[in-house]
DNA sequence: CGGCTAATACTACCGTGGTAGTATTACCCC
DNA sequence: GGGGTAATACTACCACGGTAGTATTAGCCG
């Protein structure tokens, strides 16, 4: 199958998936370390996560001196674009414009966020 | 509190939400025949579904001639911004330039669509 | 060697989405 | 009035995210 239902994580997953994301392979405890930051978590809790994740195809181990090292087992373009394609259907039909107006109203977006939304447009237009 | 965490609604639950958005107040049975359209599910899941909502402060009902009548107690506008929201947040850092550009790869989008999003910003940056 | 320590394994528990069967009730029609 | 029917209520399960305690094990250090 390999269809892990790759726009489903929830917020610890998500989490723990940038440290894998950010630091290629790391042991339960940089992984506890990177993502406890506010109100930190158990180690054991984290090592749970990371063993039910494993079930789920999200992450890979390998031993090393007596320690697991984690490692994404999933890119970070694919569960992106999972879960922001998840929502867009769900949620607005398909019809990005609709979702980008949602995410315009009532939120402060820099002149910098703009044009460079502009500049993907056009690029877009022009079929690159 | 009233801080219902708006942004967190399985796919059922956001069906059951657009009918009601879509038809202002409805019946069980009414919403079950709009929403069961693939895979029908039984009558009394979306009953039971309807409830739980009810409980989380989603939707509300009045009895009516021996029947509930439901309707939506979240606004679309709050659900949708809410949950792209934290979807932005989660998982782009608050760039919506990254996201759109993750929503543009690998989907083919209309001219349509792409001119849309171009008055979009356009009005934006004129600060409407 | 014996104990400390770091690591994983196992188990448990709660909340909630999803799904649905069974029970109860209240009406309506003959 | 009695039976059928339509509606809700109750109960039950499973999966899974999240959280963490307890048990076990393997290695190290004095």
């Amino acid at each position: 199958m390999s269809k892990t239902k790759i726009y489903r994580l929830g917020d610890l997953q998500l989490r723990i998936m940038k440290v894998l994301w950010a630091n290629e392979a790391a042991t339960v405890a940089e992984v506890h370390a990177a993502v406890g930051g506010e109100g930190d978590l158990a180690y054991t809790t984290v090592a749970t996560m990371l063993r039910k994740m494993e079930a789920r195809g999200l992450v890979k181990h390998r031993m090393e001196a007596r320690s697991f090292i984690y490692r994404a087992a999933v890119a970070e373009e694919a569960v992106s674009r999972g879960m922001a394609d998840h929502l867009l259907e769900r949620l607005f039909e398909g019809s990005l414009a609709d979702m980008v107006r949602h995410l315009l109203s009532n939120r402060e977006v820099s002149r910098e966020e703009l044009s460079k939304l502009e500049k993907l447009i056009a690029e877009r237009k022009q079929g690159r």
